[in-house]
DNA sequence: GTGGTCTAGACCACT
DNA sequence: GTGGTCTAGACCACT
């Protein structure tokens, strides 16, 4: 599993975290059944508190996305609500809108942003094949 | 002065009207010493809180970036400091990483987001062309 | 709203006040949009920690009981999922009989038994009028 | 030895197994002395984790309910504690009392609960009947 | 080892 | 005032 935070952000950590999984549970980056990292083993890696993977874990079994069995760990839930889907990338739009309008605001040029794009572009998938190496 | 609040996001409302408000100053897309909406009128406009828009701007006037001046109303400041700039762009291709790698995770490829990008600026142009001429 | 925790029972103070309020909500003991006391009230008035009380109306937020509205408080949902109603009171059966069960263990006869449960039922009746005036 | 354990409930499956023991002790169903199934033989018999028995056996041994013979088997005391009686009578009648208000919260009315009561009176017998014969 | 409950307390965000 | 995030840490329950 990726998942990376990003400690400078307005968006709480958490809710960081909860995205990424929410993303990979949908799109099938983890697949269903698949094992996620313990509580703590997840919360020693991103330098949080196990508390706070503990609710992002719990708010996406609330949503039926994971599945914790106690004693054993937490999983892809087996049966995935397909629909959510839709709601996700609609929302996305959205979020890359403000963030288009942002650097605008800031005074970069669409070329500026354009650049700093592709860039973002790169590094993702760098970090994304390795990831997939590494799981 | 343009400001659009995204309700949905994760980023809280009154971090999305600082970053927005703090960014065109640094831009110079708010001259020096122009005159912002009092803070009823912005709290009415985006339909939120005075007290929100209040802190926003007490935020911002610590920051140097804005001077409240009492009875008079609230202006961007005519001394800016120049070099934060520089660290807001920074600060903004993390941002820009963040989404790019979450729209990977969502499973859409770099040609879906990217296509999405595109409608994104065309949308940013109308919108931020329409503000000034309102302005 | 009548909620009482039990503090030598076996079941978690939060899971006894998750599921009083949610007996509340479905059988319109609570009305829906009606408010709750906020968190820091009920958790006084119960004697628990804060975030004991935050993490019960974040659960029955996420079961669509509840809505929290920031800075405003917590409501009963105005559109109750009425099929919910259903398995509660399945599982209410199932704790009747593991209860019922236990006594005769006990070693107390089924007119022990009843005696107390005409106890218990007038103990109830009690509480809960005094409840509803209170309300 | 009669043990049924409620998967859904909100009671934890130790204590469930651990308050159905204590009271048949407690009341003579099993009598002093008896033996109690190995281990690995409840734990088969419930379908739960041998360390869930291990730990529900060790606990009793502590309260001088039970004793276990390295090698041998575990055993209900010889001399039981007469006076833990009165206090699990007790604390069975708050039992009672949560899960008759319970039962009024979910909207029931005296008349409905008490029929399941007599539901479960009736299934109480057959499946104790069922279990003296067993023993 | 795994998750689950609970406390105490700091600090942030919205009305 | 309201809810929301996060930490630190203790102790419990299940495999």
């Amino acid at each position: 599993m990726f998942v990376r935070v990003e400690r400078g952000s307005a968006v709480p950590v958490s809710r960081q975290i909860c995205e990424q999984i929410r993303a990979q549970c949908l799109s099938g980056a983890l697949p269903p059944d698949s094992r996620l990292p313990s509580v703590r083993q997840l919360a020693h890696e991103l330098a949080v508190n196990p508390n706070t993977i503990l609710r992002v874990y719990e708010r996406l079994a609330a949503e039926n996305l994971l599945e914790m069995r106690h004693g054993e760990g937490t999983f892809v839930a087996t049966v995935l609500p397909l629909d959510r889907m839709e709601s996700q990338r609609a929302l996305y739009a959205d979020e890359l809108n403000r963030v288009i309008r942002q650097g605008r605001m800031l005074g970069l040029s669409r070329g500026d942003v354009q650049k700093l794009i592709d860039e973002a572009f790169e590094s993702a998938e760098t970090q994304l094949l390795s990831s997939g190496t590494r799981q």
